[in-house]
DNA sequence: TGTGAATATGTCGGCTATGACATACGTTAG
DNA sequence: CTAACGTATGTCATAGCCGACATATTCACA
């Protein structure tokens, strides 16, 4: 499995073999990734609890299977925005998406 | 001061005057209007105990007075993302991001 | 092995959020 | 009153996200 601090960068919007290899992110930055990868995975384990293709989610949200590969990777061309409405749209409530942000690795 | 139905309906990105005045959101829809105003409050609150003018805020996220001015006003053309950004450059962390969108009304 | 379903990746035109700027409005002090 | 400061609102060109599509890859099962 590729590397979680290699996930993180990319999630950045940086790609391997950039000389951004060495930068570090800020501490609001970094948690701002986090946050990403948190709702990313919340995502992908509610579409499976119900069982859902990637398809049937897309349909589900108006968007297409291609951007819910995209959004459950953390692409960086994926909002925060679209993230949560999935969420929501995944049954997923205030609370719930709450929760998912404000914790500590899962 | 102007009604919390309104409010929202404009979040929402409508305007008052339009015919939707008597659409009804989704359920996702309305928690996620719900999200970004508890986001913009908590903004301006965190901004405020900061004693930071929208200026100063703006310079810190790297963007602009008036951003910043429809960020707190919760306008539709703000997203969640910059939301996010502007909060955590505010000196708020994860947790606290999450009690914000998981908390019930103020 | 092959074959189909699900998922991942790359690309593209269109639309939207963006920072920047101008300017209006509100408030406070002189 | 006026001036200074902070905030709100409107507009614009551009960057970035969008859905859609094509195609590649992975996986399950026979």
């Amino acid at each position: 499995m590729r590397s979680e601090k290699r996930k993180k960068l990319e999630a950045a919007g940086w790609r391997i073999g950039d000389a951004s290899d060495f930068l570090e992110l800020t501490p609001g930055e970094a948690e701002f990734v986090e946050i990403k990868l948190a709702l990313a995975r919340r995502l992908r384990e509610l579409r499976e609890e119900h069982e859902w293709t990637q398809a049937e989610l897309a349909r589900r949200v108006g968007s297409s299977q291609s951007r819910v590969a995209k959004m459950e990777a953390a692409d960086p061309t994926v909002s925060v925005d679209l993230l949560l409405r999935s969420l929501l749209a995944a049954g997923a409530d205030r609370h719930e998406v709450g929760r998912v942000v404000g914790a500590r690795r899962r």
